[in-house]
DNA sequence: TTTTCGCCTATTGTATGCAATTCGGCCCCT
DNA sequence: AGGGGCCGAATTGCATACAATAGGCGAAAA
C-alpha cells in the first residue's frame, strides 16, 4: 500500500515504465483504503479522467482492476461505487481475516528464518516506543510493517497476497481505531504474545495469539461503531 | 427487482442488460479453467477481438478483469499471458487451498442447517453412483457442486469467495486427475470423512478430514505432474 | 393530488484512430 | 565470425467519437 518514495527522477521513470491505468488504480487504492475516498461513493469516470489530466479509459481499466479486487463494484451502466459491503459481509471478513492471519502467524512461528525473526523483533520494540510517544499515524505505518513482515515470514506468497488484499480491504471500516491511545498499548500487548511464539516456534499459540488479537480488532471497531 | 420468467424474450433482454466485457470474462475464465487455454499462452487482444466480434476495447477489460482474479498476469506493451505460477507458487495455493477448504469444512459443521446438511448428503450419494458408473465429466461436476455446498454451508460469504477463487486458480493444474477411476474411489472415500463429520457436527475432525482429502489431491497432481 | 407513462439528459459501454514501446532482424564494427 | 547497436513492424496504451442505457423530470390522466 505504500508508494514509491516521490522524488522527480523516479517518478519520472516509473511513470515511463508503468502505464497510467496502473498508477491510477494505486492511487485510487490508497485512497479508498486510507479513507479519503468513502465507501459508497461514486467513482464518475469524467470527474476521475479529468481529476486525473487523462482520458476516460486508463480511468475505465484502473476500475475494472480494482472491482476484481473488491475494493469497487460496478453495475451495468451505473457508475462504479467504492464497495460498501453489509454488515454481515463485513463480519465475514473479519471472520477470515482473523484465521488468515493466525495461520500465517502459525507458518511464520515455524519457518521464519533467523534474520526475519529479528527484522520482527525490531520492529515490535520500535512499535514499543510508538505507544509511548503515541504518534497514531506513524505507529500505524509500523503496525503495516509488522503484519507484513509475519505474512512474509509465512514463506507461502498466495496466502500472503490474500490475507494482504483482506486486510485491505476491511481498512476503510477500522480507520479510528488507532485514535484510542489505551487501545494502542493493548494492542502492543496483544503483538507481544504473538512475537513470542513466533520466536519460540510455538506454532499453535502464535496462531491463537494472533487470532485473539484480530478478534480484538474487531471488537473495538463495532465498539466505536456502534458509538456512531 | 424482480426477476422475469426465463423466456426466449427475457433472455434477450438479459443478455443486452449484461456487457460484452462481462460476458468475454466468463467466457476466458471458463476456457482458462477448463484448459481451452493452457497456462503461459497469449491472449492476442486483436485475436481475441477478431474471434468474439467485438472491438479491442471490451477485450481489454475483460483481461484487466482477469488480471486482478489472478486467472491472467500483463506487462506493460506485452500480450497478456495465462498465469503460470511457478513450483513455489502454486505449492503455496496447494497449501492455502487445503486450509481454506478445511477452515469452510469446520464451519460448515458448526452452522449448515438441517436442509443444507440433506442437499450435501444427496449429492454425497450421487457422488457414490457416479464412482461405479466411472463417468468422469459428471464426476467432475457433481464434485464441485459437493465442494461449492460445504463453501455456502460455512456461512460465511467471503470466506467462500476466497475458497472458490483459488479453486479456480488451481484447476487448469489438476485437469487430468479425475481420469484414473482409482483415484474416483478414493476420493469419495476421503469425502465420506468429511460428511460424516460434517453432519454430526464434529468440526476439528471435518477439518482435519478435508485437509487430508486437498492434501491427497495435491499429492496425486505432482505424482501426475512429475510422470508427464 | 397522486400515479404513471414517456421523453430527455447525463453517464457508461463500445469502436476506432493514433501514439508509444517492445522485439526481431539486419547491418556494421571489431 | 561474433557481438552490439539501430531500424522497422507489430502490438499494446491512450484519446476521442459515437451508441446505448438508466434514471430523472414533467406532463397528462385518474
Amino acid at each position: 500500500m505504500t508508494l514509491a518514495a516521490p522524488t522527480a527522477e523516479t517518478r519520472s521513470v516509473i511513470w515511463q515504465r508503468k502505464t497510467r491505468a496502473e498508477e491510477l488504480r494505486l492511487q485510487l487504492a490508497d485512497e479508498i483504503v486510507r479513507g479519503a475516498l468513502l465507501p459508497g461513493s461514486a467513482l464518475d469516470e469524467i470527474t476521475l479522467a479529468d481529476r486525473f489530466r487523462v482520458s476516460r479509459t486508463p480511468v475505465r481499466e484502473a476500475i475494472r482492476l480494482l472491482v476484481a479486487s473488491g475494493l469497487v463494484e460496478v453495475r451495468a451502466h451505473r457508475a462504479a461505487l467504492v464497495a460498501q459491503p453489509s454488515a454481515d459481509q463485513l463480519a465475514g471478513m473479519f471472520e477470515t481475516m482473523a484465521e488468515l492471519e493466525a495461520l500465517c502467524a502459525c507458518y511464520a512461528a515455524e519457518r521464519m528464518t533467523s534474520l526475519e525473526r529479528r527484522e520482527l523483533e525490531d520492529i515490535h520494540d520500535e512499535l514499543r516506543i510508538m505507544v509511548q510517544s503515541g504518534d497514531p499515524q506513524r505507529y500505524h505505518e509500523l503496525n503495516e510493517a509488522f503484519h507484513d513482515g509475519i505474512y512474509s515470514g509465512a514463506h507461502n506468497a498466495y496466502l500472503a497476497d490474500i490475507t494482504l488484499s483482506t486486510r485491505a480491504r476491511v481498512q476503510p471500516f477500522r480507520r479510528a481505531q488507532f485514535r484510542n491511545l489505551g487501545r494502542l498499548a493493548k494492542s502492543h500487548v496483544e503483538h507481544d504474545r504473538v512475537v513470542l511464539a513466533i520466536l519460540r516456534g510455538e506454532q499453535s499459540i502464535a496462531a491463537s495469539a494472533m487470532y485473539a488479537h484480530i478478534v480484538t480488532v474487531r471488537d473495538e471497531y463495532e465498539a466505536y461503531s456502534e458509538a456512531h
